[in-house]
DNA sequence: GTGGTGACGTATA
DNA sequence: GTATACGCCACCA
């Protein structure tokens, strides 16, 4: 069925950030990337805006733009949610963007054993 | 079926 | 280096 290429597509997504070890982020173009879908990046926001209608729940809370800022954080419910929650896992935040970006960030691309 | 919107990213001026 | 414009395509009205 072609529709369930759609769903397809969000689970993707779901699967990836899923895969997000604790205490570490990873960006939207960094997913649309390892979807194939790279430039629609936009998407990839998309599906992380149904991460709470996920089952499980996806930790959308590590998922934040290039710039590692928390673009998202309104989408919880709270906009000090999201910080909350990456500070609870050891990530430093500081004006609502990620501290030290470049050393939490996590490439889904890569594996495990690699990070 | 059509139009508008959007948790972004890249390109160009 | 900063500012603005455009594209990407799935979802909602």
């Amino acid at each position: 069925m072609d529709a369930n290429k759609k769903i397809n597509f969000f689970e993707q997504v779901h699967q990836i950030v899923r895969q997000i070890p604790e205490g570490r982020v990873t960006s939207y173009g960094a997913i649309a990337r390892a979807l194939g879908t790279a430039g629609s990046s936009r998407m990839v926001g998309y599906a992380m805006r149904a991460a709470p209608t996920a089952n499980p729940p996806i930790p959308a809370h590590r998922v934040v733009n290039r710039v590692g800022m928390l673009s998202g954080k309104m989408a919880f419910g709270s906009p000090t949610l999201m910080q909350q929650l990456l500070e609870n896992e050891g990530v430093m935040i500081a004006n609502d963007k990620v501290v030290d970006f470049k050393k939490v960030f996590w490439d889904p691309q890569l594996n495990d054993d690699e990070q």
